[in-house]
DNA sequence: GGGCCTATCTATAAATG
DNA sequence: TCATTTATAGATAGGCC
């Protein structure tokens, strides 16, 4: 039917491909649609085109189609759906892990001295056990704590003295080295005055003393960082 | 095409219907294999006769092209079965609850003092006071069972010793009574012994004496009950 | 504009009553 | 089977993103 006779294999010619793919899926569509009525039956088409673009026909719900033809050709038990499974799954596992946390709960609650009520005397004997348990663990945890950070303290006590030592040493030294710079500038300052009464070089003088102490810096800095 | 023109509706006779049925379908099959063999596409067609019987075309599996095609449509939400979505539920749920039962344990762990290394000391002193808390809970619970134990025992104690003190009575008067009922035989036994030497009048006297303490024993089971 | 899809027209092949 | 209806090849134009 047509203008001329056709092979029936795979169109090349893009358009016309795309042209006959448009004809021929209506004209299917069409023929289901007939046959649906016609012939009382129930009739479903699927088509993909080259491109994935899907179209339908069904006279009645694609999906109830779907199902009952799964359901017609599989007598086998794989009907239930990887989903189906998957639902049932998880709804088990929740089931099952919501019990936990009942009993876990449960539990907790008990070593939180609530809920006590339904345990008799041998029970609680028990849970005062196992909680005299835990709190000897955690005092004796807090106890090493408290244990290693006071020895950590002592041990930045002794540094932080040391230090302190050191920089005392060194403000006697720092004043020692002044005097003597102050003496020597003294005497410099009688000498030069005689000569220089206008010369600005005691203020030089003053400059370089003033740099000393940071020679010694960087050294009590690490000390720091040690400790 | 054919004879005549045809309305398109439910042939009514059977045969007709029949034929046209199994005509028709093959070429719908027939209309669905050069579409998908002209124009490269994917096709599927499903129908079921009146009588609930499947025919089916493919060019390629059923299956995979219901499953594209559910892909394909299921990009509206509602497209998900239940399954899916109970799974997708259940799913998430048991992955909650999982998360739930970590923190839970994480807790229990530490209520039990144990995992205590993640602790810093503040958290340490809180988790003893909880215990702590927690162990004097018990400990009272513990001691009010015990207590009311003891009460109850003490009761029962007295209790006893009432019964034991009523039971006394009663043998001091049961021997009272018997030592009584002796003599009574005994003066008797002397008395008629000399006028009905062969009499066996004694024994039912003694007969008598045996059911007496019987009427006493109703009151002292009652106060047993009540105990 | 350009790619993609569909509608229309007509002669003819194909389906089917 | 086969006369006749119907589908559709081929060409082209229109609509949409």
């Amino acid at each position: 039917m047509g203008r001329g006779k056709i092979e029936i294999k795979k169109i090349e010619n893009n358009t016309n491909r795309q042209v006959t793919f448009c004809k021929r899926r209506n004209g299917l569509f069409k023929k289901a649609y007939e046959l649906s009525l016609l012939c009382d039956a129930e009739v479903a088409c699927i088509v993909f085109s080259t491109r994935g673009r899907v179209y339908e026909f069904a006279n009645n719900h694609m999906k109830s189609t779907i199902d009952k033809y799964k359901m017609a050709t599989s007598n086998a038990p794989n009907t239930n759906s990887v989903q189906e499974i998957n639902a049932q799954f998880y709804q088990q596992e929740s089931k099952k892990l919501r019990q936990q946390i009942q009993m876990r709960q449960s539990t907790n609650r008990h070593l939180m001295g609530d809920g006590l009520d339904s345990l008799n005397v041998k029970e609680l004997k028990q849970l005062e056990t196992r909680l005299e348990k835990a709190i000897s663990r955690v005092r004796s945890k807090k106890h090493d704590m408290i244990l290693a950070e006071t020895e950590s303290l002592q041990k930045r006590e002794i540094e932080l003295e040391h230090y302190n030592v050191f920089l005392r040493s060194k403000i006697t030294e720092n004043e020692r080295v002044q005097q003597h710079a102050v003496d020597a500038a003294g005497q410099q300052y009688n000498a030069i005055e005689e000569y220089l009464a206008r010369s600005a070089l005691q203020l030089n003088i003053m400059g370089s003393l003033e740099d000393t102490p940071s020679a010694y810096s960087l050294p009590i800095n690490k000390s720091l960082h040690l400790g």
